[in-house]
Formats: C-alpha cells, structure tokens, sequence
DNA sequence: CACTCTATATTCGTT
DNA sequence: ATATAGAGTG
C-alpha cells in the first residue's frame, strides 16, 4: 500500500488516507481523481474494512468496470470482487430483484429502456385519443421522467396544483391521467423503467425502515463518483443509505456538470456541506492531464459562468501550443480539414491514431468527418449513437426471451406478437390491450384464455394466437433446463427471426443478420463466463439484466488504434493527445435549444469546458460558414465560446469575422481553401477555382469525390512532387496556411522542402507526408 | 391483414 | 438526409 500511496501528490493523499466521516473532493479537470478514488478504496480495504462493506457509485458503466479493475491489480481479483460498484441504475435494480417483492414486483421485473417506455407512452396516448401534436410522446416521456426523478409520484402529483397547472398551461392537462396509466401499465407488466429503479428503491428505503437498515448496515462506506451528475432520486438514496454511519465521500466537478437536461441537480455538489456535520472539503487542483496553454484557455472559459464553486486548476506541465481555430467552408471541408490535419500530425510527430479523438456535440455531425477519414484511410471508431441493444433486430430477439422471462412484458410482446409476421394484426392487438385492460389481466394471461373472454377476434385469428401462446411456452418450458445460449439460438431458429433476415439479401439485411449472430455469440461468453461462478443463477435472467442497462458492447473489438469519433458528454473522463472539437457554431455549440437560459447557456459552457480538458497536447477548435443541416445548406456562425477564451492561449489561424464575398476576388481566402477543387462558398455560387481545367467549368455544380484530384494517400508517390514542385513556388498548406517554398532537398521518399510560411516560420516538411498545393509557379 | 407509398417530423445529450 | 407513421391498395 505504501508504494502506491507514495504515488499521490498532498493534496490528493488527504483525503484517501482519510477514513471515516463525510466528506467532498472537488477534483479539476485531469487532476487524477480516479486515482484518488480506487487508492483510496483499496487503503480501506488494507486497514481491515471489508469489502463487503464498502459501495462505489459510478455514473457509467464503463468508469465502474474501469475502478473495479484498478483496485483488483492493487488487492487483488478475488478481494475486488466482493465490492458493490456499479452505477445507481445496476447497483439498485440488484437491491430490487431481491427486495422489490415488498413493493408487489416479481423478481424477474424487466427493465424497461427509453424505447419501450416511449412506444407504451405513445400507445396511452392513442387509447386516451388524445392529439398527438399536443401531447408529443417524447415530450410527455420527459415530463413524467423528471416528476420521477423528483420522487413526483402520481399521487403527489395529484397534491401539487402548481404542476397541474404549468401541464395545464401547456395544453396538456391530462397528463395526470397519463402519468396514472403509464405507472399501472409498467406495474402491470412486471417492468420497472429507468427511473422507477431509483424511484422505488427509494420508496423501498422510505416505507420500510427493517429494509433500510439492513444496507445501511451493509454500506458503511459509501463512494459516489461524478456527484455533480446525481438527479434528486439519486441523491436522496444516498442519504438514507449514508445516514447512519455518515461515512459518505463524494467526488466531483461543478465545472463538469453536464446532465442537468436530464434532472442531474448541480446544487447536489454545491450544497453537500450543508447535508452532513462536519464534512471535510478537499480540492485537487493540480491538473497532470494538459499544458499550460490548454489549462489556460478551458480556466478562462470557465470564468464567463456565475455560478461555481472556487476552485483554480493549475499545471506544471510544459507551456504546449495554442489552441488552434480553423474556419472552414462547410462540414464536408472541416471533415478534410481534419482528416488531413490528422494524416499530417500522425505522420510529422510518429502518433498513432488513438492519439486522436474529434469530438462533435450531436451525432449527426459524425458523418462528414467519417467520410473525410475514410478517404484518407485512416481508421476511427464512432462511439455511441444507437447502442447495439437498441438496434432492431437485437431488441427483437431480446424481447423474445424477455418474453420468456417474464410473459406480462406487454412491450416485449407487442413487439415479437406479429414479427415474423404471423398473420396477427393492428387491429388484434387493440383489442386485445382493451380486454387486458377490461378484465385487469395482462396480455398474455388473456392470450392463455382465448377461448374464455368475450373478445371480437375471429376462429382463424384465435387459432394464430393459440399458436403464438404455445411456441412461448415452449420456450419456458425449456428455459428451465436450457442455458441462455442454446434458448437464444432454439428461438432464432424456430421462431422464424432467422428466416426473416435471410429473406433480406440487402447490406443492411446482412449487417443485421450478422448482429444477431453477434448477440448469439455475446449469450455464449456470457454463459460460459458464468459456468465458473458458483452461485450462478439464472443465466436468462441475469444475461437480460446487463444488456438492459449496458449502452454498448463493452470491450473494443478490431484494431485497437483508431482515430476516436464521438459526442462531448460520451468523452467525459477520456482524454487524448490531440483533440478536434468541430461545429463550434452559434445554434450548433451552444445549442439553438441552450441558449434560452442563462443556465442551460452555462450547461452548454462547461460542456465545453470539458470537452477542451480532454486534450493532453493540442486542442483544435473548428467552425464552418456553412453547414448541411436538415438536408439543406444553412449558413453559420462561430461559436461565441471560441471568443471566450483568453487570447493568449488561442491561435486564431483565420480570422473569426468574415464578410462574404466571392471567393474569387478575396486573396485571404486561399488560406483555407484548396484551389484545383471545384468549391463553393454558399450554394449556388461554385466555382472552377483553376483556369487551366481542362474540365468544362459546369456552373453550379457541387464538387463530388471522383472530381477532386486524388486525395495525398492515393498521391504519395513523391515522384508527383518531384516533378510538379519548384523551388519559388508559393504553395499552401492546409494548416500552416501559405508559404514560399525556399529549398528542395532529397528524391523519393525522402524529399523534403523548406517552405516559408507567412507566419515567418521556416518548416522542412517530407513531401511524402505535407499536403501541398501549389498556387503560383514562378 | 400485408405491403407499398407518401407525408411528416426530426436532429442535444444517456442510465 | 433519414426514419417513422399513416394512408391507400391489393
């Protein structure tokens, strides 16, 4: 233990070697408050604290596995193992299998994702007949999510008259009818969603105190990690679980809170102080992560928010360079823009490609820097969007053996009851949720005795139905005997899922048969990994359980280095050499749904405050004039934030404020665009940028790939540049802007040219590698 | 009831 | 641009 507590800086030993108390660590950007975290866990454990005793809350699935895997190579696996971590959502749905019975649910609940809550929300809203522009689905799912998540049950819904009104004053009036529906239908179904597993652990902890103090006695330490993202349902959890040895240690970053949209209370950190008596404070300060130029810009970013805690991220590290801003034409251009930059620095500095991450805020903006990274060849991995267990036909499979688990699954079955089609229809199904709803029976148990309602369905359609019921039932029957993989397979197979997908000879159709034998082969680990438990139970059950709150398949799978793609909020606790942050536009980042609010606005702020933190080396910031946005070509601004940063840590490379005119006529413009392309400024006005083209200069034509000239990775053959690059030669270079080529050295593969840029810098670049375009010959 | 076509909304983020 | 929902047709 002593050679790892030897590790920590003072600031960060304080508080691991401290044992008992509550206690709050605002801990900076990069200021290895993991380290902290997991050192400090393992040092309770090395003075005598059982881990049985001990629970770690993480906000991610991925951050627990990550600790959890820490503290195994400092204690040790088989001590590891026996402490609780997980995120709130896992740890407690755990509590409730076992518990929940006091509430009235069976212990092999099902969970229901955003999905199924959203599609049950949409159905009550079609039986009610209500309108559907009025009370939008998703606009409902969110209401009633928060009510949750501010323990707003139906019946304390009833007793507020001021959310009554503000639903009322929105034309939503029936949203307590709603609200009421929705929790008996999930009730109904055995399904608790993902707030009902705080919410009611929450009431499980409230309405029974023998319950309570049997984990309170159980978590005498409790860790929460990223506390500044805990909701109220969270944050009263940990309070009663906390009360009575009060051996509580939060971890966190105001300047990091970026989920409030979605209920995570920032006054949870701030007012932790006045929660428990005598809580010591301790700040990690020094960041290890970053230069001084990138701790120096996201600081002064930082500074334009009113409501934070007093804190000052500093560091020793090397001063590094400027953030980098690049303005480009469009999303296509910032997506070359990258990529070349990328291709360059890789290449210059001897990086790899998991060296760097671009970061976008939406999804959507993912694809114009794919399509520039394919081009050049440089592999990259999107991270999140559609989580695999969210994709079509993975939910399908799985809601066939959520059905088995578990036949009151009223969204599982919805789903599976008519795919593969089997002659079961819309119209069947209303009528069935109507006699569900009439007799108070689930589905399924009204499916069961057919014969015995009072339902309009006619003899062909019941027999279908029978059929329906006992192809379910054999798949229970054989759950009990089979294991989890050889049920996922028998059902594939017998319950026409794989004919189905074969009748599909699409790309699509085959990635989608692929993915199931991709969830088939992930039952199959899963299983096997289970064998050498001893305790293991229910493979089915438990299989279902993980993949019902995983967000992806964990585990990198192919070649390990590749150029990061994904959101800001997925990029939180990661960090990378080199980091692009693209779309920094006004509407874009901050969002056009952010800005109405002076918090939403600071929200949107410390989301860029983390995402610029995420650098170790070098942050670039890029914007487009224009951008494709909803199918059309939108013009854009740049993002009030890059002028936010202190001007002594930003290299404004072209400049922010930018009249539009015509390519053409505006020499300046040549910084950042490549001449020999066929370009466009805005649409409608492209352009043949070179005079000599022997192409016929098409009027408003939009530059497609086969046009452009090859990109360097098809181009690289040096002898292209032999012979076509002049000493005198004014060239540009798309991060270094435009130069004067001074001296040509070395043939092949080793030549290099000494160019002199505008700057002043003098730069010997391999032509093997620097992407340069000539734009004068002397 | 199944399938195809068209209209419409959707694009902030995640357990 | 893309996905979904709804209408219309067989």
């Amino acid at each position: 233990m002593e050679k790892y507590l030897s590790q920590l800086n003072e600031a960060q030993l304080a508080p691991t070697i401290q044992i008992d108390g509550p206690m709050i660590i605002i801990a900076g950007a990069g200021s290895g408050k993991t380290r902290v975290l997991t050192f400090r866990i393992a040092y309770l454990m090395s003075k005598g604290i059982d881990a049985f005793n001990i629970l770690a809350l993480t906000f991610t699935n991925k951050a627990a596995k990550e600790m959890k895997g820490r503290i195994a190579d400092i204690v040790g696996s088989s001590e590891a193992k026996n402490l609780w971590m997980g995120t709130f959502h896992s740890v407690f749905a755990k509590i409730l299998r076992f518990e929940g019975h006091h509430l009235g649910y069976p212990s092999n609940f099902t969970i229901y994702d955003t999905q199924d809550s959203q599609k049950l929300m949409g159905s009550i809203i079609k039986e009610m007949g209500l309108d559907k522009d009025i009370y939008k689905t998703k606009q409902v799912y969110s209401r009633i999510s928060s009510y949750k998540n501010n323990l707003v049950t139906v019946k304390a819904y009833y007793k507020n008259p001021e959310l009554m009104e503000a639903d009322a004053m929105a034309r939503r009036p029936r949203m307590g009818e709603i609200y009421k529906e929705y929790v008996d239908r999930c009730f109904k179904a055995g399904a608790m969603d993902f707030d009902d597993l705080l919410l009611r652990t929450n009431e499980l902890l409230t309405r029974f105190p023998a319950v309570l103090a049997q984990y309170q006695d159980r978590f005498r330490y409790i860790m929460v990690d990223e506390y500044q993202d805990t909701n109220h349902s969270q944050y009263l959890i940990v309070r009663a679980l906390a009360d009575r040895f009060q051996n509580i240690c939060v971890v966190g970053d105001d300047a990091q809170s970026i989920y409030a949209f979605r209920g995570a209370n920032i006054s949870n950190i701030l007012n932790f102080q006045k929660d428990y008596d005598g809580v010591k404070m301790y700040r990690l300060e020094q960041n290890y992560r970053s230069t001084k130029c990138i701790v120096g810009a996201a600081n002064s970013v930082i500074e334009h928010n009113q409501t934070k805690l007093d804190k000052v991220v500093w560091t020793a590290n090397d001063e590094g360079e400027k953030v980098k801003v690049h303005r480009a034409l469009t999303d296509g251009d910032e997506g070359r823009y990258v990529a070349s930059t990328i291709w360059e620095t890789k290449m210059n500095e001897q990086l790899n490609n998991s060296d760097f991450a671009v970061l976008y805020r939406t999804n959507a903006q993912s694809r114009a820097i794919e399509d520039a990274l394919r081009k050049r060849d440089i592999p990259y991995r999107i991270y999140g969007g559609l989580s695999f267990y969210q994709r079509k036909e993975i939910k399908d499979l799985t809601a066939y053996l959520r059905l088995v688990l578990n036949p009151s699954d009223e969204e599982a079955l919805k789903r599976v009851i008519n795919y593969p089609a089997r002659g079961i229809g819309q119209t069947t199904v209303d009528r069935l949720i109507v006699a569900a709803n009439t007799y108070g029976k689930t589905i399924f148990e009204i499916l069961q005795n057919i014969d015995k309602v009072d339902i309009n369905i006619n003899g062909g359609t019941k027999n279908k139905l029978k059929d329906f019921v006992t192809l379910i039932e054999s798949y229970q029957v054989m759950n009990k005997t089979a294991n989890a993989f050889d049920l996922a397979e028998h059902v594939t197979k017998t319950s026409g899922l794989i004919r189905e997908l074969n009748k599909d000879a699409t790309p699509e159709g085959v990635v989608k048969m692929d993915n199931v034998q991709e969830l088939l082969n992930g039952i199959k680990d899963f299983v096997e990994g289970q064998i050498e438990l001893a305790d293991a139970g229910d493979s089915l059950a438990e299989f279902l359980e993980d993949i019902a709150l995983a967000t992806d398949l964990d585990g990198d799978k192919g070649d390990p280095d590749h150029v990061a793609l994904m959101t800001i909020h997925l990029a939180k606790g990661l960090e990378f050499g080199h980091v692009f942050i693209v779309g920094m536009e006004e509407d874009l980042f901050p969002s056009g749904m952010s800005m109405n609010t002076r918090s939403e606005l600071e929200e949107e702020r410390r989301l860029f405050y983390v995402a610029l933190t995420r650098a170790e080396k070098q942050a670039y910031l890029t914007y487009t004039l224009s951008r494709y946005r909803w199918g059309k070509l939108i013009d854009a601004e740049p993002s009030r934030f890059i002028e936010e940063i202190d001007e002594e840590f930003v290299n404004i490379v072209t400049p922010l404020k930018q009249q539009r005119v015509n390519p053409m006529l505006d020499d300046s413009i040549f910084g950042d665009i490549e001449p020999n392309r066929i370009r466009f400024a805005k649409p409608k006005t492209a352009k043949i940028l070179r005079k000599d083209s022997k192409k016929k200069p098409e009027k408003f034509q939009i530059s497609t790939p086969k046009k452009m000239k090859p990109l360097a990775d098809t181009d690289n053959s040096a002898s292209s540049f032999d012979t076509k690059l002049k000493e005198g030669n004014t060239v540009n270079h798309d991060r270094f802007g435009r130069g004067e080529v001074l001296k040509l050295e070395g043939t092949g593969a080793d030549a290099k040219a000494e160019i002199k840029f505008q700057n002043g810098d003098v730069k010997k670049l391999l032509l093997r590698f620097a992407k340069l375009d000539i734009l004068r010959t002397k």
